[in-house]
RNA sequence: GCCCUUGUAGCUCAGCUGGUAGAGCAAUUGAUUUGUAAUCAAUAGGUCCGCGGUUCGAAUCCGUGCGGGGGCACCA
């Protein structure tokens, strides 16, 4: 005799046990067409299990989120019977719901080609079509365990193996075709509809562990219309085309050459973009009391030993051998060369809290498999610091760079900031109080900031506590640019100390915290939140100035003349084109003002903008236009 | 690093099953003097990523190295 309370408070009595599907038919009619899969007691299950008891009930449709991920998961199960159909002989493994979509890895020894993709496509449409019946048995673990293996599915064998003792083994018949699966399913393959797509196939090791064999993996998209699945796909079209490396390559600002992956060959309007944001960050520092200084980019082995880098980082180092054999590290970090200018003469507590910023430029061995752009690069600027304090100082000044970076995401138009903080790892040196000492003084600042953060247990750096600064993009993308970490090791490690009040030598804590991260990734995210439309202050070429014919070219060269007195960054186009040609090319490379001059505006002593993005035309005499430019050129205070 | 995929002119790309390369744009030169997203013509431009192999003959087939792309692993 169930109650079935429902999420408005009602309740349904059924006078027998019931499935999900039934309930939905009480309900109405409409519903129990869209329902996809039901939570009974906050659990999700079948449509067709069978409820025998008081509960409360809430029955999704594809409006929902789990909704909409059951059918991603129905999806996944479908490719790989379509796959075990079309290419007998190869194992299943894993195949779970990810954001938009789904994978499921393969054991194969051939590999997928792009038009088995088609082939595999084709024959999941018709399985769809043949609306095979879902049921779900629970089996008893040996029996699985040896069943799976008789069918040669070693893969499941050892899922299951691995499956806490006292936990169901369930498994998911889909028609004759099964898989061990925890569920739930739509109630037959029919329910998924046709609106999936097989996006691409890549390598993936099981059980994500590199020591492991690598098995296949095919990604493919589901949704509940073709509508959705249209705009999934517009949107991934959309991304494309914001890509930095394109853009980088069409607006003339960076690239990249076999002789040296993953560092950057940047161009002339590429390097002023990049001096630009350093000319920025420069001011703000400055202001919140930073000093700047440089170190060496080549330093002894024995100070990489001293640090600990060598062991713990070596693997990421280039190193260089000098004629007369001595041994020197690139550097990948640049703490231990700011310590150093630390340790140069007697610091005072009246000294602290020291805050010393470096670009500095870090060369890091990374795989090759990780380059990515501008993104993921062996060679790239920190827009770094080291800040020496005493442990009472650690949540005020963690507070201020806090501020600081929001600021400087906020100038360049990111507002929406998410905090990732990590606590002490298992592998962690320094005794437990100091630990306690230094998360509670790092929380204490996110709480201030009163930013939404998230946890990430014992992610922590060796040293001590961290935060990451994560920004949202336009397209909502998230990037992890700043980082803040306490350190209570490195100072010790390298010697560092100040004279304390009582005139004893302390060691201070250092805090280190970087803004954009990497000024190379930072003008990736920038050109890709933008769309390379970057904001007027930061384009690197903010005017292009454009005689109507050669008639005008002294007046054109004249007006460039007085524009670039003012501080703003323009060209003059003098080439032998056409003025739509002209618009048109310049427009490409996303110049945020075009300048024409014809007969009309010599005489007026004026040009007519032509901005970004619009096909407006807006007269200007030439002091107006340096008066109102001018201020905009300069970066926001 | 691993799996898959890819590498032809400055750029974007074509070149079927092997017979030593082609287009558009860009560049150069000339004509045109243009009013808001491609004016016309001519010229020049290539170690077909490198190395090795198969073959009478390789951009094309095979091996290998390097680079790019998509993932996985990595990301102090």
């Amino acid at each position: 005799m169930p109650n079935i309370t429902l999420p408005d408070g009602n309740v349904l009595t059924f006078d027998k046990k019931v499935t999900g599907l039934k309930v939905a038919e009480k309900i109405s009619k409409s519903l129990s067409k869209q329902a996809l899969v039901i939570s009974i007691n906050g659990q999700l299950k079948d449509l067709n299990y069978e409820i025998d008891k008081d509960c409360s009930i809430k029955i999704f449709t594809s409006k929902d989120k789990e909704g909409i991920e059951t059918i991603r998961h129905d999806t996944a199960h479908i490719l790989a019977m379509a796959v075990q159909e079309l290419f007998p002989g190869t194992q299943v493994t894993i195949g779970p719901v990810i954001e938009n979509g789904f994978y499921y890895d393969f054991a194969r020894k051939d590999s997928f080609t792009q038009e088995d993709l088609l082939k595999i496509e084709k024959k999941m449409q018709e399985i769809v079509e043949r609306d095979e019946p879902t049921h779900r048995e629970v089996w008893e673990r040996d029996k699985a365990i040896e069943h799976f293996k008789k069918a040669g599915e070693i893969y499941k064998a050892e899922i299951i193996k691995s499956i806490p003792k006292g936990e169901e083994v369930s498994l998911y018949f889909h028609g004759k075709w099964h898989d061990l699966c925890r569920g739930p399913h739509l109630l037959s393959t029919g329910k998924v509809g046709k609106f999936f797509k097989l996006t691409k196939v890549a390598g993936a090791y099981w059980r994500g562990d590199s020591n492991n064999e690598m098995l296949q993996r095919i990604y493919g998209t589901s949704w509940s219309s073709q509508k959705d699945l249209d705009d999934y796909l517009k949107r991934i079209e959309e991304a494309e085309k914001r890509d930095h490396r394109k853009l980088g390559k069409e607006m003339d600002l960076f690239h990249f050459r076999e002789e040296s992956p993953g560092s950057v060959f940047w161009h002339e309007k590429g390097w002023n973009l990049f001096q630009k944001l350093i000319s920025y960050m420069r001011q703000k520092q400055d202001e919140a009391g930073y000093k700047e200084i440089n170190t060496p980019e080549i330093l002894d082995r024995s100070l990489w030993e001293k640090s600990g880098h060598w062991e713990k980082f070596g693997a990421n180092m280039y190193t260089s051998t000098t004629p007369d054999e001595k041994v020197f590290a690139i550097k990948p970090m640049n703490c231990p060369g700011c310590v150093q200018v630390f340790n140069q003469g007697l610091k005072s507590y009246r000294d602290l809290p020291l805050k010393m910023s470096e670009f500095g430029k870090v060369h890091r061995y990374e795989p090759s498999g990780a380059l990515h752009g501008l993104l993921r690069v062996r060679a790239f600027t920190q827009d770094d610091a080291h800040i020496f304090c005493t442990e009472d100082q650690i949540t005020e000044e963690c507070l201020s760079v806090t501020n600081l970076i929001l600021e400087i995401y906020k100038d360049l138009g990111f507002e929406n900031v998410i905090l990732k903080y990590s606590d002490r790892p298992d592998l962690r040196v320094g005794d437990d109080d100091v630990w306690d000492k230094s998360e509670k003084a790092l929380l204490e600042a996110i709480k201030e900031s009163k930013l939404e953060y998230s946890i990430n247990k014992g992610e922590g750096a060796f040293y001590g506590p961290k935060i990451e600064f994560v920004l949202r993009d336009a397209i909502g993308r998230d990037w992890q640019c700043g980082t803040l970490q306490v350190d209570l090791n490195l100072p010790g490690r390298l010697g560092a100390s100040f004279v304390d009040k009582d005139g004893s030598k302390k060691v201070p804590v250092m805090l280190h915290r970087a803004l954009f991260g990497s000024l190379e990734r930072f003008i990736g995210i920038l050109i890709e939140n933008y769309a390379g439309k970057l904001p007027f202050w930061i384009s690197p070429l903010q005017a292009m100035v454009i005689p109507v014919s050669d008639d005008f070219n002294t007046y054109a060269i004249e007006v460039n003349k007085k524009l670039k007195k003012s501080g703003i960054t323009s060209e003059v186009d003098l080439k032998n084109h056409n003025l739509n040609y002209k618009i048109r090319e310049h427009s490409l490379t996303k110049i945020p003002l075009l300048l024409i001059c014809g007969k009309k505006e010599v005489d007026s002593n004026t040009v007519t903008i032509r901005r970004l993005d619009s096909k407006e035309q807006e007269n200007m005499e030439i002091k107006k236009l340096i008066e109102k430019f001018s201020s905009q050129a300069k970066s926001p205070s």
